[in-house]
DNA sequence: TGAAGTGCGACAAATTTAGTCCTATACTGA
DNA sequence: TCAGTATAGGACTAAATTTGTCGCACTTCA
């Protein structure tokens, strides 16, 4: 194992995937954008410099889920089907890379094998819904207004942590 | 992209890799045995159906960061070198994978290429706190006591955000 | 009708993770 | 003192995932 090397690590666990990133960009781009009717997936890879068949793919997911209002032919493109601060950084992710779960088991189609005799399981499901409350907590307006969503992080998580068990 | 297809996503997004999940596994299981005096990586793993040269390894890292106390030669193997309360799972996870970044930059070695126009970096990394905080306030100890653990870490996830900005 | 879009499946490349192998070294006890 | 058991750790292979590309069908509009 390459990554096994005692002394160093490939660096940056619990990753998010670039796919992920590419669409809270994207939306970030658009809720700065109410102005525009819709724009081009090509509009936003080029202020970027994402690639922009692989923005098309990760727009198009948005859209199927609801997230975003598309519309073909010229003049086309994308935009938010509501409000910025309605859409959280959790629906995005979940959108673009699936159900967030910590561990590999979790009900999903490939439960790791060892499933049977673990024993952490349990307790890692609830970590895994402390960092789901933190990412609902988050809205795509927070992104554009970085100085409130401190605040607003902070009163979400709160709240959240009062309202439910960790 | 095979994962690209858009009617499915693969699933488990910001997932937790197999090495820390074995690594809080074994640390758990050392809580659960405080009468051994210590525990070989091959026990460990013969009890969970885990690769042993695999788990070796975690072990030795944890090892080296200062969590465990090895031993070797006959009836050698691994003891918790402090009380399962004071470690954390975030210790585990950041021994094993390195420090966890939910973003590809973050000052690692490499950081993406389009950091400089990205606008969601500095918002993202907020959140990237709020994850490691949730895992900070989880300790090994909440693993065995799964009961517990709920309170916990909801006391520990409340004041930690009380005393620092989210 | 043709240029500019979205929608989507298949494919290839790159990266990361998982797991194995092999050797060296340390300790233990008969 | 020597055989056996265990840690320490580097090198390597294999599997899985992520990332990116192509090609084509379909829609819209000027
Ligand atoms: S079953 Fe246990 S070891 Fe397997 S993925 Fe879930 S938590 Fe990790
Ligand atoms: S896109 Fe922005 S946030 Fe994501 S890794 Fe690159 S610089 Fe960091």
């Amino acid at each position: 194992m390459g990554g096994s090397r005692i002394g160093e690590q490939g660096d940056g666990v619990l990753r998010l995937t670039k796919k992920a990133d590419y669409g809270l960009m994207a939306l970030k781009y658009l809720a700065e954008h109410p102005d525009s009717v819709s724009v081009s997936a090509k509009d936003i890879a080029d202020t970027y410099g994402i690639p922009p068949q692989l923005l098309a793919k990760v727009l198009q997911r948005l859209t199927k889920v609801g997230l975003l209002r598309s519309h073909a032919g010229m003049n086309g493109g994308y935009a938010l089907s509501r409000q910025a601060q309605q859409i959280s950084a959790f629906e995005v992710i979940h959108a673009i890379d699936g159900p967030l779960f910590i561990t590999s088991c979790t009900k999903g189609s490939k439960s790791c094998d060892l499933e049977p005799n673990c024993t952490i399981k349990e307790p890692l499901a609830r970590v895994n819904e402390s960092i789901a409350g933190v990412l609902k907590s988050i809205s795509v307006y927070d992104l554009v207004d970085a100085d409130t969503a401190a605040a607003r992080g902070q009163d979400g998580l709160v709240t959240l942590l009062h309202s439910q068990a960790v």
